[in-house]
DNA sequence: AGTATTATGTAGAACGTTCTCCATTGTTAG
DNA sequence: CTAACAATGGAGAACGTTCTACATAATACT
C-alpha cells in the first residue's frame, strides 16, 4: 500500500485466488476456467494493476524492444522508427529508443545497456562495430540489423539495396546526356565494413562501367560542409563534371550552397542528386531529386523479423527493400 | 554458466568473499577496506561482470531515465536529447527515448510503460495530458516537463521563454518598418493547456499592443501544409500583411512555398519569420529568420533538475531559457 | 464401477540484486 | 585489563514475477 504500487498479489487476494493463477491470465496461458478468466479480469480491471516489467524481466520476457540510433540527427530515422512502432501497435512490445551516438565505443555501451536491462531484442541502425561485435551481441540476445550489408549469419539483416539505387541515379543521369558523374561519398571508416556509403559508391562504379564511362568518386563526410567541400573542389577542376551524385540529401544539400557560391545555376550548369529522399528535399526550394528508401517499409520489416526470431526463428533472414528515384528539380539536362 | 551471464555470486565466488561484499563494492557503498576492493574489481574485470538492470530494479534503482517524445518528427528534438546525454554522459546514468507519438492514448501508454520498467525518473517533451494526468505521473516516478508553460506543483519544468521569443521577432519586425504582421499559430487542442504555441501566439499580441499594432492571428496548424494553407488565405487578402510571423519553423517553410508560389520574392514584397531554428533555416537556399531556443541547454537543465529531484530535492523547480533571434535573409524592410 | 485421462488450480522455488541486521574483529578509553 | 566502540564482512530476507511439479476434480472409456 504504501508503494502504491499493484502487485500480482494484490490481485490474487481481491478475485480469492493465487497469485500462480492470476500470472496464467495475465499471460493467456493454458489451463483457466472461463469463471477464473472473469473473476481475475475483473480484478484486474478494478484496482488498475500492471505487470512490473523489471520482475518479469527476472523470469521471462520483458516485452520490450530495444531500437539503437546511430546518430539522432539522422532525417530518415523518424520513417523508420514510425514503422517499426506502427507494425509493433496491436502487440504487446513496447519499443524504447537508445541515442548510441556516432562513436563506436557509446554505440557498444548502449548496447549493452539494453542487454543489462533485458530487452527481448534489439534493432540496431546503421552500427558502427567490428562483425565480431556485433555476433557477440547476437548471441545474448536476439538482433535485426538495418542499413548495413553483408556478414549475416547469426542475426537478421534489412538493407537498403544501394548498388540498386545507386544504378537508378546513375541511369537517370545518363539518360539526360550526362558523361562527366561525379560521386561524393564518405570517408571510409576502418572498423565498420558494409555500410551504406561504401555500398552506394560501388553501385556508382558498377552503374558507370556499364554505360562505358569513367567513374570519379570523392571521399569527404555525410555531412552539409562535407558536400560543400566536396563540389567545391570538383566544380575548380578544368573539366568539372556536369553531375554530382552525392551519397546522401544532407551532402547533397551541401553541394546545392556550393553550386549557388559559384555562380552555377542548377540543373542548366550542375545536376544534382541525393540519397534518402529525408523530408527536405521536396521543399520548393530545395527539390532534390533523390532515392527514397521508403523508411515505414525498412522499420516495418526490421520489426516482423526480429518478433519472428523472438519467438522461434533460428535461420538468418536478410531482407532487401528497393529503392525508388524520386526525380525533381536539381537534375536536368546538361547544356549543350 | 548455460544462460552466459555473469551474475554477482559468480564474482563473489571468483574473490573468494559474500554476495554482499560484492554488492557493496559495486555501489561504492560504506564498509569495505581497500584489499577487498582491490579483490573484488579484480574478480569483476576478469569476468566482465555488468549488474543486471532488472534484478536491481526490483530492490533499488534501475539507473535509467526516460524521455518521452511526443513527436520524433520534430526537428529540435536531437539537440535537446544531446543536451540530456551530454550532461548524464559522465554518471551512470543510461537515457532510453520513448516514441509516445501526438495522441494523448499513446503518449499516456508509453509514460506507464516507462514506469512499469521502472525508470528512475522521467523527461516529458511537450506532452499532450492533462494536468491531472500529469501529476498521476509525477506521484509515481520523478518528472521534468519540458516546453509546457504553468501548473508545476508535483514535478519541475524547463521551458522556453516564449512571450520573450515572440516578442524579439515583433520588435525586428517593427524596427524594420512593417506594420501589417500576421501570425500563424497552430489550432488548439483541448485536452493540453500552456503548450508553447498558445504562449507565443500571446507573446506576439502582446508585442504587438505594446507597438500599438492590431494583432492578426490565424490558426491552421504547424505543419508544412498548414503554413502553406494559413499563408495563402493570408495572402489573398486585400490589405495583406507585409510581414508573416510563423510559430513553428515547419510552418515557416510552408509560408514560402506559398510565397514562391503567389510570385512574390521573400523579403522584398514579404517577410518571413519563424521559430525554433531549425538546422535547415540556415540552409543558404532558406535562409529563414527564426528563434533560437538552445536545445543543448534546454536538454542539459532537465537533465540537471530530474537528476536532483532523484537524488532527494523535493521543491520544484522551473527554469526559462532565453531565446535569441537569428536574423537571416526572409526578412527585411517592406516595400515603401 | 473402476480406471485412465484431461482440465483446472496451487505451492513454492527460482531469477539477481539490495539492504538491514548481526557477528566478528581490532582499537581506544578509562 | 575490561568496557565501549568503530570498522569490516556475511546471512538472509525481501522485491514481483514465471513456471515446474503436483494435487485435486471432472470427464471418458472399458
Amino acid at each position: 500500500m504504501t508503494s502504491g504500487r499493484v502487485t500480482i498479489a494484490d490481485v490474487a487476494r481481491r478475485a480469492g485466488v493465487s497469485t500462480a493463477a492470476v500470472s496464467k491470465v495475465v499471460r493467456g496461458a493454458y489451463g483457466v476456467s472461463a469463471e477464473m478468466q472473469a473473476k481475475v479480469t475483473q480484478a484486474i480491471d478494478e484496482l488498475g494493476y500492471r505487470p512490473h516489467a523489471a520482475a518479469r524481466a527476472l523470469r521471462g520476457r520483458t516485452y520490450t524492444l530495444g531500437v539503437m540510433l546511430s546518430d539522432t540527427r539522422n532525417p530518415f530515422f523518424p520513417d523508420i522508427i514510425e514503422g517499426v512502432t506502427g507494425r509493433l501497435a496491436d502487440t504487446e512490445y513496447q519499443v524504447l529508443l537508445g541515442p548510441g551516438g556516432i562513436e563506436p565505443k557509446t554505440q557498444a555501451r548502449m548496447t549493452d545497456a539494453m542487454i543489462d536491462r533485458s530487452m527481448d531484442g534489439l534493432i540496431l541502425i546503421s552500427p558502427v562495430m567490428t562483425d565480431a561485435e556485433l555476433a557477440a551481441i547476437a548471441t545474448a540476445t536476439p538482433v535485426v540489423v538495418v542499413g548495413r550489408h553483408g556478414g549475416a549469419a547469426a542475426y537478421d539483416a534489412v538493407v537498403d539495396d544501394d548498388v540498386m539505387g545507386a544504378g537508378l541515379v546513375v541511369d537517370h543521369l545518363v539518360g539526360l546526356g550526362h558523361t562527366r558523374i561525379a560521386h561524393i561519398t564518405h570517408l571510409e571508416r576502418a572498423r565498420a565494413q558494409g555500410l551504406p556509403h561504401t555500398v552506394r559508391a560501388e553501385g556508382y562504379r558498377q552503374a558507370m562501367r556499364a554505360h562505358g564511362l569513367a567513374d570519379d568518386v570523392l571521399a569527404t563526410s555525410f555531412t552539409e560542409e562535407g558536400g560543400f567541400e566536396g563540389a567545391r573542389e570538383l566544380l575548380a577542376r578544368d573539366d568539372r563534371p556536369t553531375a554530382i551524385f552525392a551519397g546522401a540529401d544532407i551532402a547533397a544539400l551541401g553541394v546545392l550552397r556550393a553550386a549557388d557560391e559559384a555562380g552555377l545555376s542548377v540543373p542548366e550548369d550542375l545536376s544534382v542528386a541525393g540519397y534518402d529522399n529525408i523530408g527536405i528535399a521536396s521543399l520548393n526550394r530545395i527539390s532534390l531529386t533523390s532515392v527514397d528508401q521508403d523508411g515505414h517499409v525498412i522499420g516495418a520489416t526490421a520489426a516482423r523479423l526480429l518478433v519472428e526470431r523472438i519467438e522461434g526463428r533460428t535461420r538468418s533472414v536478410t531482407s532487401s527493400v528497393s529503392p525508388t528515384l524520386i526525380v525533381r528539380g536539381t537534375t536536368g539536362p546538361p547544356r549543350p
